[in-house]
DNA sequence: CTGTTAGCGCTTTCAG
DNA sequence: CTGAAAGCGCTAACAG
């Protein structure tokens, strides 16, 4: 570990501070058994109120504060009262609205929550996980960067839950929870064909992605049911930001054949296709319909027509089944599915031309 | 705590698992004494190189994973590997963008990292402070919500020292990384009277931030300086949320001597204000010049001329300073401050009419 | 209702 | 270079 800090020479650290109360301390100081503080601090029934008093009393003079880490490594159930949240990036707002939702169930809980980055990248999701179980969380909720977990059936074994959110486990029967992906753009399509549309691009993200191949599929079927062609070079994905997604717009629509509305099956995408159209002056001739909603989407002009996830459903609901298996669920694993919301704004009702 | 879980009337948990390998089993395994074991696992280099060997496969075989709690238990140092992290809103774009920027530089140091929203309330941030002390933190870095952290002194002589980033502590010496606030919104309001506005309104959060009072003064500063007066009704704050800024802006056009210019010195407050000129048609005619930068800035129309912060730079300087605590630099507290900078995009640079 | 003893999994100290 | 014993702060399992 490269921890070069560049600090004054006096090495020191413990040594100076006066160490921190113990239960011992408090013990002494009230006169009673160390026992007798544990169940106080643990609020058991069975003490008189005249020592509880004097504990308590002790506790404050002395600031005591009960080691959890300590707790927890003699106690039965073992739980430490942390769980770890594993996704795409904290910083975007898909990841961070889930995170929010997590956060709020785990606080109802007394659970404090690591969050940590995937960044899309396999052998980071492995190294968190062992972090997390190197910390005994009590459990783990997975937003998953890699396409296999068989590497997780260790884990839960030893005892630490996996529930997974937005992606479902591969390899693995594990809880999931996840939008509705098909459904919804299987709507955002019938949505753009039934203001006319014909010439419909699917634009997506890493087609390694779960999400992105259901969005597909849902594309498929509406372009099957309103009886429509897939034409070749319709179908673009693989596109992991804004820019890419950006460039691949610029080349469909220099195409001899260029759509004329777009189905951008990610956030990202989305981005990175209004940002070409309005460059060309384009944003109010083609239509586009997104998946996932995003800030600002009703800022924009013209207001962006999206198929919305209801994120924190998705994490709320992955968050309780995990405190489900913590708390000593056993039942088979089960895949929940949130449904997605069609919200018209104007993008995806512009006709063709 | 409700933890009314919805489960099989099994209650089991620990009981049914394999219990996890410990040093004792690796050692067993592999006939050495659990302090061969130990030394390996903490790569001490006095340990033959047959006896490492004998030992790593045992570790291998029985899948051992140290109980890092147990080890920092027993440690001299105490370290948990764990580092807190409490601001605003976890989903919120500055709070987010400043996670990810803690999450990088924790990871250097192989620490977690807990993050926890207070959003904007003073016995939240005393609770998940409490928290984190439980869990024994190796440090905290706190983007307050309270105006008086004199409590925090407990905290930190008990050896949990404590960085603030955006906000600066009250009643209490800590470091603190801040971005230049008063400098920023004075360039701000510089830029709008250069381009001809001497009707500039100020809008800001809650005035009892820090960061609002710099923002104003630097606002004031700027008037001062081009020999502008402040109009009453010029100056509004205490603005939570868009939609009372929306309502702000609003209010302030009804009036008989509206501005040609705003200053919005907050993320949300930009946004309201622009969406309710956009709402009246005005986005073209009156200019805004927004504090600190915002997802899809550049793609409203017209672009969002703002004073970036540079955050990602504040996150990483205050947790760095935060480890560097930790490693036991006991030097005097430092505010150190980040520059911002202006980002001329279009909405800035509107004439008065 | 209260206390004693042992020991969670690991590192420290101190002997070989 | 290796190991035995003690103990971090706390709770479990028994006594009384």
């Amino acid at each position: 570990m490269p921890v070069s800090v560049n600090h004054s020479d006096v090495p020191r650290a413990a040594s100076e501070q006066p160490r921190r109360a113990t239960m011992r301390d408090v013990a002494a100081l009230s006169g009673v058994s160390i026992k007798t503080v544990s169940r106080v601090i643990n609020g058991v029934a069975s003490v008189s109120d005249e020592l509880r008093d004097r504990v308590t009393r002790a506790i404050v003079q002395l600031d005591f504060q009960p080691n959890l880490a300590a707790s927890s490594l003699r106690r039965t159930d073992g739980a430490t009262r942390q769980i770890a949240l594993l996704l795409e990036n904290v910083a975007n707002p898909f990841s961070a609205t889930l995170s929010r939702a997590v956060e709020d169930v785990a606080r109802e809980h007394g659970t404090l929550v690591f969050a940590g980055s995937l960044d899309e990248d396999p052998r980071r999701e492995m190294e968190l996980v062992r972090a997390a179980t190197l910390h005994r969380v009590d459990g783990i909720l997975l937003v998953p960067a890699g396409r296999d977990h068989g590497y997780l059936h260790r884990e839960i074994r030893n005892g630490t839950p996996v529930v997974f959110a937005d992606r479902p486990p591969r390899g693995l029967a594990a809880d999931a929870v996840l939008a509705t992906n098909a459904e919804g753009a299987r709507e955002a399509v019938l949505h753009l064909a039934d203001h006319g549309h014909t010439e419909i691009a699917f634009l997506g993200d890493e087609h390694l992605i779960s999400t992105a191949t259901e969005r597909l599929a849902g594309y498929r079927a509406a372009l099957a049911e309103r009886g429509l062609p897939e034409r070749p070079g319709r179908v673009v994905w693989d596109l992991p930001d804004p820019e890419s997604a950006a460039r691949a717009v610029a080349r469909m629509l220099d195409s001899a054949d260029p759509p004329t509305a777009l189905f951008t099956a990610q956030n990202l995408v989305t981005i990175g296709a209004i940002q070409t159209l309005q460059e060309r002056g384009l944003h109010r001739e083609i239509a586009v319909v997104g998946f996932d909603d995003f800030p600002m989407a009703d800022l924009l002009m013209p207001r962006v027509t999206v198929v919305a996830q209801d994120v924190m459903r998705i994490g709320a609901l992955a968050v309780r089944r995990l405190f489900e298996r913590i708390a000593g669920d056993t039942s088979p694993p089960r895949e929940e599915r949130v449904p997605t919301t069609l919200i018209v704004r104007g993008s995806g009702e512009i006709p063709p031309r």
